[in-house]
DNA sequence: TCATTTAATTTAACCCTTAAAAAATTACAT
DNA sequence: ATGTAATTTTTTAAGGGTTAAATTAAATGA
């Protein structure tokens, strides 16, 4: 998944000249040979070399050349579109919930071709169980193609190579080692990664966004952050890091954490510590059921009633994340940032109270013009940014093998 | 400052092979071409090539062949053994700090040739003087060449691109452009770069740190961190970042700090703060006199004495430290830690509070066993981490050029 | 049908690395 | 002294990559 290649030979030096060239098509999909010549400050003839090759081992394939032949100018031989070849290889992003398992399949274009999602719960299953059940559900695709790589989101810590989960609330094993055996019976490639990460990955490809940086801050059964620093995504130093959720906002006679710490940021602000807070429960206790989609609605709606235990459970909330986004932003300078999830939809219950927070505990008074916004559909974002992902490794298999 | 190079041409090819080889060499001293050979994993001839070339330009050179021609195995042609010359360029590394400038002149070698160092209150100087003053004491070295590359560790948040100090305690502006002046008048170069990430490079060179992963705190006028994942130096995302000393620690309400704000961990564990508690001084107000080191020195005497505000201040300052390291490794996961200054002499003093802070905060209770040892001279430390910051950037013009 | 225009391919030259051959330099035995 | 073996370094020739320039391919329009 890495980058970083020492070149001192000239085979790399192709290799990198066909991961260029396979970039420009990612970027700007159908492209003759001239204009990629030009897009990856290439020569003609290169390209021409490359593309042969492509061609050949089924990376890229020559368009329909409809009558629709766009950009060319109308004299002079007509240019002949090239493209990625949806059928080269196949990607399987999901998206691992507390209570759910969804999985999308996508062409190596991007498309998606199929989706299943499934009830289930993650808690009460091992490693092999969980593999076991992801294979099941691939059968049930419409589709008879093998994917090449599986990219899972899920909430926690996960490994920078996306082979371990160090640490998830919703599941029992910690640093459980279902990515292992899914990859031995699927013969696939199989990377796990952060959910919120893959948001802020989904949400850098959005034209309001791709400036480059920003932070997604996921409020639903825990709080994520996914960082995106001048168009790249923020790696911790093993782990996923930028664990928003756990910085201690009230110390260790806070509210009980499902970390089994107290006071952490996400005790105040997910979705069970706005439940149990709005429901007036003991805050030294977890909930007793899973908290729902439509319990959290319910509370939004109260709340936009009017003052309440809704109202200030809402605010405690603003305030929690208002504090661990003044923490990261000591660390990392302010960024704009961009919520998701079920908790977002009370976004402007909070903004207050958040600004409040900030002005409180971040340094720079003045940089404090900071903005807001928030996206729904935060599970589609983690499956999108998990196919991202997947893409990318598929497109640097192709360009520098094996 | 980067490695990363697009690499797409043969020409490329080569530059990374120079600086390949200028690596071995500074990584191995004096070694012969077979020797480099095999360090750098490329074939003689290319080592013969480039060595020829680096010679022409006077970035290597022959060793004087004493009687004592090392590894070379008796039979045969010897090996003829090559070093950096160092007389090829020069650093000037410097620390500044809020009452004095220290700068070192460093040959190619790395040896440290000349050393100058004056008291003067930065806060007092604009710009333009601190670059003046800077030119004038080089005048003041014994030796009469001019560097290439200006290195500065400075108390604060710096860019990371190291033209500019977006804050720092110790200066009067803020966004200083100093370093442009200076090195608009020198003709050099000019790097500025966090205090604490210069200690942290330097000792990353010592073997006991030199497995890869730790972090540098520095407890003396301000509270610093410096961190090293993997061998590699931790950098945030556009500034120095890992701000330790400026995380909230007791909130709104908490204790004066040097950065206006109140509650910050500086603020308890800096030089100020504790001499400021251990005196029983208004902890809303900052002393109305810079603390020395036989101020600190004193404190730490009379606390080893028994409990008093001195030794309360120096637990306070150990809960403060805790609480900030809980935060941090949350983010990146727990790292062993040396603690380098005056405050760290105190070390032993602080020890339980830390832990104790740690143990409440932290989420993993079980990952614990961290390793706390401390270093002294952090001026040297700051000093020796910008020399190579220095070189480092000397070895990549030499190896790819302007 | 043919000149014009633009796209794509082929050709020839250049750069870099490396394996293999050659040269250089020393120790040691006779 | 002199020749042989051992080792290091340089030179040579081959192989792979890129590119500018020349050439070929394919369409338009008079």
């Amino acid at each position: 998944m890495s980058k970083t290649k020492e070149v001192y030979l000239s085979d790399d030096v192709r290799k990198q000249n066909r991961f260029r060239i396979i970039s420009q098509f990612r970027l700007h999909g159908k492209k003759s040979r001239t204009e990629i010549s030009k897009l990856a400050d290439l020569s003609a003839s290169t390209v021409t070399n490359v593309s042969t090759m492509l061609l050949e081992e089924g990376i890229i394939r020559v368009c329909d050349q409809d009558a629709s032949n766009p950009s060319s100018s109308s004299h002079g031989r007509p240019r002949v579109q090239l493209e990625l070849n949806p059928n080269y290889k196949f990607v399987v992003a999901g998206s691992l919930t507390f209570n759910s398992i969804s999985l999308s399949m996508f062409d190596y274009l991007g498309e998606k071709i199929a989706t299943v999602q499934e009830k289930v719960m993650l808690e009460t299953m091992d490693g092999d169980e969980i593999a076991q059940f992801i294979l099941s559900m691939l059968k049930r695709f419409e589709v008879d193609v093998a994917p090449s790589i599986f990219v899972l989101g899920v909430q926690g810590l996960t490994k920078n190579n996306g082979k371990e989960i160090l640490w998830s609330p919703i599941l029992s094993e910690s640093g459980m080692k279902f990515a292992e055996r899914l990859s031995q019976i699927s013969y696939a490639e199989v990377t796990v990664a952060n959910d919120s990460a893959m948001i802020a990955r989904s949400l850098s490809k959005d034209k309001a966004y791709a400036d480059g940086t920003f932070g997604a801050v996921l409020m639903s059964y825990g709080i994520g952050l996914g960082l995106y620093i001048d168009g790249q995504p923020f790696q911790g130093a093993k782990s996923s890091a930028s664990e928003l959720g756990h910085i201690s906002f009230k110390g260790g006679e806070g509210a009980l954490c499902r970390c089994k710490k107290h006071g952490c940021v996400e005790a105040y602000a997910s979705d069970y510590a706005i439940w149990r807070r709005a429901k007036g429960l003991d805050p030294q206790a977890l909930p007793d059921r899973p908290v729902t989609s439509e319990d959290i609605a319910q509370i939004i709606e109260d709340a936009r009633q009017g003052e309440g235990p809704a109202r200030e459970a809402i605010r405690e909330a603003g305030r929690a994340i208002g504090f661990g986004l003044a923490i990261m932003f000591g660390l990392f300078d302010a960024f704009p940032v961009v919520f998701v999830g079920r908790g977002a939809q009370a976004l402007d219950l909070m903004d207050e109270e958040i600004r409040q927070s900030l002005n409180e505990h971040f340094r720079f008074h003045n940089q404090l013009d900071i903005n807001f916004t928030k996206e729904s559909d935060a599970l589609i974002h983690v499956e999108n940014g998990s196919s991202i992902v997947g893409l990318e490794w598929l497109d640097q298999q192709a360009a520098f093998g094996a």
